[in-house]
DNA sequence: CGGATTTGACCCGCGC
DNA sequence: GCGCGGGTCAAATCCG
């Protein structure tokens, strides 16, 4: 039942950085906490890039992804793979790839928003996929769950409350190499958009932490607690 | 059999 | 203008 718990524990999160095309909503957090960026680019689409350590690229974020691609880019020897969101009508793709310096270091690459709500099962009916926010396959082979709230404009509350378990269980959670501790602690929430966007146009939709308004902004979820690096 | 993945080809933007 | 690198497409293949 509680699908995030039992992929979470593979999954140690390093960093989130969130691009936008703010120019004046730069800032990072370097004291081993959570690192946001928001780049200055002349990008349309705010991007969300999502560091994780793990041993799995696949992060499971409620979303149903399709890769469409996948290459080797300079400078890193592992490719990059591309995903769609197979959800008929959403634009959103992200990029995933390791670190070239760090195996285990999952980086993930979130460009659009979505327009639909979590897992919204494709047109057809689908006869295997309705129940849970993801396909349990995930589950089975150790991907990673990873509830970004990415477009996400109305999320059910019980949601939230997996937040806060996965939260303490992030808490719980000592990686083989030892050197992470992750802490649950709230300031892991984070708006890509906290400049312009920050004003949240849609009060009811405000509500849930680490929720974004749909065609507005990024949330990053409140599960990404701070970790700490180091011994 | 339908959907997802793989993978080579193609396209496009950018720097020189 | 040309070459390079990143991103996407689409046919072939795989898998449940």
């Amino acid at each position: 039942m509680n699908f995030f718990l039992c992929v979470a524990v593979s999954a140690n999160l390093l960093s989130v950085e969130i691009e936008d095309d703010d120019p004046f909503s730069k800032w990072r957090k370097m004291d081993g906490g959570i690192d946001i960026t928001t780049v200055v680019k002349p990008i349309r689409e705010p991007r969300v890039v999502v560091q994780t350590l793990s041993e799995v690229d696949i992060l499971d974020d409620g979303y149903r992804w399709r890769k469409y691609g996948q290459k080797v880019v300079r400078g890193n020897p592992n490719p990059r793979s591309y995903y769609k969101c197979t959800n008929a009508g959403c634009p959103v793709r992200k990029h995933v790839e390791r670190a070239s310096h760090d195996p285990k270091a999952v980086i993930t690459t979130y460009e659009g928003k979505h327009n639909h709500d979590v897992h919204v099962p494709t047109a057809k009916t689908s006869s295997h996929d309705t129940a849970g926010p993801s396909r349990i396959r995930s589950e089975e082979n150790g991907a990673i769950s990873l509830d970004l709230g990415v477009g996400i404009n109305s999320v059910p509350e019980h949601t939230s409350n997996e937040h806060q378990r996965l939260h303490s269980e992030l808490a719980q959670y000592r990686p083989q190499n030892g050197f992470n501790t992750v802490q649950p602690t709230p300031l892991a929430t984070y708006y890509g958009d906290m400049n312009q966007y920050g004003s949240r146009e849609n009060p009811s939709e405000g509500r849930g932490v680490g929720i974004a308004p749909l065609n507005h902004s990024y949330a990053l979820p409140q599960s990404m607690g701070r970790i700490i690096t180091g011994p």
